[in-house]
DNA sequence: CCTTTTATGTACTGATCGGTATATATTTCA
DNA sequence: TGAAATATATACCGATCAGTACATAAAAGG
């Protein structure tokens, strides 16, 4: 998103000396992203992660750091470019627009043909063997800012008018990203997409309208 | 609870032949699923696990199989002791009341002082490291046997006339299955029990009356 | 050509993983 | 007083974990 960093390869700051690198690290790094989504950052192993980017560890290692450095980058770009939804769904000009903008973005994402099924947040932060702690504290620390946008953003749809003043924006707001989670878990459990559609449907159904 | 089945002791059928066993089975596996429950399948090592059930791992090996077979004995327990709360539930004269008890008990078992937070299904559903695919399978199974009981009821709600003919009771039990995993998801993310309270109030606010 | 610099491939490290062999301790049955 | 049966504790198994040492390969600067 920053102009500075615009991509991974800044992480080799020197223009040209040695030996050129023989892989792209965008590439490479978009790769170890669908390790992580798929396995999670403790169930990724080292040797599978190497595998899919293809190289060797010693490469991943002079270009990534570690595996938890390697993780941060991969959720860096999950946001970038998975969760990009969400900023522009909150530019809705209702706060019903944004709910449904937020619930079908989500369905879309973590329940497309390409990418793996569910969401990298949920199941980073979910996960737990002890070691992946500072892991999962990162990625609720995300998840809490990316809903405080949202709670922002039903705030301004109060003060607007297009939200019942009955209704509290952080409640509501908080509500709707359980409901995301909750679609995020159940992708991830092999939830088919019409049955995530009607779980959409349903949700907007229920929405308190204006 | 079942008279036919007591406890986990039944595995050894013998009467007393032998040295007598040193340690409890029943609260040996209630501690195993402690463990389970905070890390995971994967999460949790063998080394955690006897360290907590307070036995070696010769003694786990004889009483309980592998680790495989803990962690369902495990989740028997979890099932039996800690989801109990599903089947009393079905039981609420209302769809609404059904819902209410559903996510109530939910708030209840998975945002507790004494237990882990969060929701054994939920963790063990999402995590998935390719060895852990088979458990993965069994605990989905489970969830979808549960919520299947959650729709019978709602067509009987709306058999009865307390659920608008509009409302489909597949959908609406496959909303509310995701708004509680999605309690499970906050609640293992640290949320307070306050915020989970409102989340229930939001969706209780939210749901379609009668 | 030679040095410097960077990247790669192979092979390795100690730690931990789930699981077990073996010897010993404790009980019941004969 | 054995002999059979079961449980325990210690120490180990091969496999895998994340991470690295080291030698070699390929580029730029002199």
């Amino acid at each position: 998103m920053s102009p500075s960093s615009p991509s991974v390869t800044a992480c080799a700051a020197s223009p040209s000396r040695g030996r050129p690198r023989e892989f792209d690290p965008d590439e490479a790094l978009a790769r170890a992203l669908r390790v992580f989504w798929q396995r999670g950052y403790e169930g990724a192993s080292m040797a599978e992660l190497t595998e899919a980017m293809g190289i060797a560890k010693p490469s991943l290692y002079a270009c990534f750091g570690n595996k938890e450095a390697l993780f941060r980058k991969a959720l860096d770009l999950y946001e970038r470019e998975k969760l990009c939804y969400v900023k522009t769904a909150l530019d809705a000009p209702t706060a019903r627009g944004v709910a449904e903008k937020l619930l079908t973005g989500a369905l879309a994402t973590h329940c497309g043909e390409t990418d793996p099924q569910g969401c990298l947040g949920v199941i980073s932060a979910v996960t737990c063997g002890a070691e992946a702690e500072t892991i999962r504290a990162e990625v609720i620390a995300r998840r809490a800012s990316s809903e405080r946008a949202i709670v922002a953003r039903f705030e301004r749809a109060r003060d607007e008018g297009d939200l019942s003043e009955h209704v509290d924006p952080e409640a509501l707001a908080s509500y709707l990203t359980t409901v995301m989670q909750g679609l995020s878990v159940k992708a991830g459990s092999g939830a088919g997409r019409e049955a995530l559609e009607r779980i959409v449907a349903t949700t907007l159904a229920c929405w308190p309208s204006a």
